[in-house]
DNA sequence: CAAATTTTGGCAATCGATTGCCACCGTTGC
DNA sequence: GCAACGGTGGCAATCGATTGCCAAAATTTG
């Protein structure tokens, strides 16, 4: 059949140029065992091997040794602007080491995130790096057995594998003493899915520190998105509204929810930042650019990426390195989605309605979609 | 030193427990070639091995066969927005056949590209799939030699590659024919960089539809931007600004590029699309809650990654496939970054201004801040 | 029933780099 | 002058799957 041999120059044909044997060029070639090459011959086999062009056949040495200098990356879906910052940072600091990705979408369904794990280890990846966990995923724990893992952005209830998450709850813990710096007494929450940790941690956020502050609700008012995407940031702004409690302003898991929100609340007539308050987290690319800005919480991707991807080969280049929880610092950006209850309302002519939503009538009646 | 041996089953095992010789299995296991085992031994070995939960390691596969089952992805920086829903089909379609991609950004510089590459190569890769090309990337050609390769978005000039694009030239067709159907005769363009396929293309567009219809420029007036970012769309209607021809409308090469221009133009007082009507190119996600919403030309990008992949598995395994060019066809999508010439403006108040930028009085007055 | 064929499956070489072990070399010290 | 030693570098086994070749077994054919 077809020979193997492929045209490119081995160990073996370097050995010959030189007159030595192909462990000696593998020796010379390795910064880790260079040191038994006497410096002159250092220089033929450089030169030799750099004449030839020649390249380390990868396959070869990771059957040998068990390595592949690869990473799995595995994401929900990598066309949500979150991600391709953090996979960046990864592959930025991955690729500084000499290492790769390799890339795999979930969708956010925890099947396909075994699957896909299934489908990276047989390629003999080194590590892994998970932005796709689930809160309390035992199956991730299951899967990720034996193989060096970092969950980045996200984290899960097993403190064995080291994490790289955001200060979900200082973020809120800002966005909520915004708001009520503005006037805001009655803030809604639009909450991102429970069975993540962002989503779980931003609510229980929203819960803890409106009591905090003394916001005056009775029982936290909130619509829990079924995902971080637009479709449910409206679906659950209606949902509020269904619901006939007032609010002022509505809180939001995340940036892609907001602008849900935005949209949904603007076919009903009610104008953000006029009527209603609204605040984004995340400060998604564009975040800026949108009508209105969002006011958001700036969360380092990049950065959050970078150090994950440091991690993991801290932990498969020395052996036994402990767990690391690593918690990068948000930061609150002000924009044109808030807008304060107490002072004149903008040039904008119209009349400065301060009234909350749903304030009117019967602020009672149940809502029909609970879920 | 270290075991190699990693706890995971080996061909060896599996045979040993099934009582034949590995080479039976690796037939058994493989679709090419279990035609040469009985159908009951087929089953004892698929029972045996799936009870060991067996995988082929597959350095080793790789080793002997000299395919990876991996293919290379190159992008100039994946934060971009057209980039992630490329990337996505690649995978989705890769995934379907059993291979992965790895991903490496080059941030549009071509020698990154280059480096990018030779990366890659040792590592087997069986496929190329370039977003990164440049407009007659003579290197690209160098470095991808005997690697099949397709690209995709972008385009060289060397017609040995097989490539998936857009039809660009129809989006700029669709963008005049209905700025001209508003009734803007000066149209000015904020074109992309010219090194690029897409951006020649697109300007290149530009001016041979603009005489075809009739529109009454005597000569393009058009900026080029450096790369396709909302910064040089700033820069770039500063441009137009100062180069002091009137027009009422401006096409850019893409919607990152007419961001940039709406902000710049806003900053001096023109607003779009009251004074100006902007056009943009791709469609990329939040286009239509911008504020205005781009008037744009829908792209599939995800259509156009899903081919690129299946073009480049074909061709690994269907050998002396001839290079294919696939032009995917585009949609123009109004919204309300574009205002008509002629009709009465929207309910918006105000007076109905319809006299063209720099038109009026001494339009040559040198701007401020060139940066 | 013997011969011809087809199935079935074992043998062993192979892919290319790595690495423990050992041998050889020249140098130094006693 | 000889043993000890550190520095070099060769030898060969090894990683795990693949596959051309061949032989044994099963089946068909004459």
């Amino acid at each position: 059949m077809r020979k193997t041999r492929n045209g490119r120059p081995t160990m073996k044909d370097i050995a010959r140029d030189v007159g030595v044997h192909v462990s000696t060029i593998s020796r010379a070639l390795n910064p880790k065992s260079n040191h038994a090459v006497s410096s002159e011959l250092m220089d033929k086999i450089k030169r030799a091997s750099a004449r030839r062009d020649y390249r380390p056949n990868a396959a070869a040495a990771m059957l040998r040794t068990n390595r592949s200098r690869t990473i799995g990356v595995v994401v929900p879906d990598i066309t949500d602007p979150v991600f391709p910052p953090i996979i960046r940072g990864i592959e930025d600091a991955l690729a500084h080491h000499g290492y790769v990705a390799i890339l795999a979408n979930t969708d956010g369904d925890a099947r396909r995130q075994t699957l896909a794990v299934e489908a990276l280890r047989p390629r003999g990846i080194d590590g892994l790096i998970l932005a796709s966990v689930m809160r309390d995923d035992a199956e991730a724990t299951r899967i990720a057995a034996g193989i060096p893992t970092v969950t980045v952005s996200r984290s899960t209830g097993d403190p064995q594998f080291s994490s790289v998450v955001h200060d979900e709850d200082d973020g809120f813990r800002r966005i909520l003493t915004h708001l009520a710096s503005l006037g805001h007494r009655a803030i809604a929450s639009i909450a991102g899915p429970q069975t993540i940790s962002t989503g779980y941690n931003r609510y229980s956020s929203y819960v803890r520190h409106s009591e905090l502050l003394g916001l005056g609700q009775d029982r936290p008012l909130a619509s829990f998105a079924r995902a971080f995407n637009e479709m449910e940031g409206e679906r659950c702004a209606e949902e509020l509204l269904v619901a006939g409690r007032p609010f002022t302003a509505v809180a939001c898991a995340n940036d892609r929810l907001a602008v849900g929100a935005i949209t949904a609340f603007r076919r009903h007539g009610i104008h953000c930042p006029h009527d209603v308050s609204i605040t984004g987290f995340n400060d998604m690319p564009l975040a800026d650019r949108l009508s209105p800005a969002l006011t958001t919480v700036s969360v380092q991707h990049y950065q959050a990426g970078l150090q994950a991807a440091e991690r993991i080969i801290d932990m498969i280049e020395n052996a036994n390195v402990t767990p690391t929880h690593i918690v990068l610092p948000v930061g609150l950006i002000v924009r044109t989605s808030t807008r304060s209850l107490t002072r004149a309302p903008d040039k904008e002519a119209g009349h400065a309605d301060t009234s909350p939503i749903n304030d009117n009538k019967n602020s009672r009646h149940k809502r029909e979609e609970e879920l």
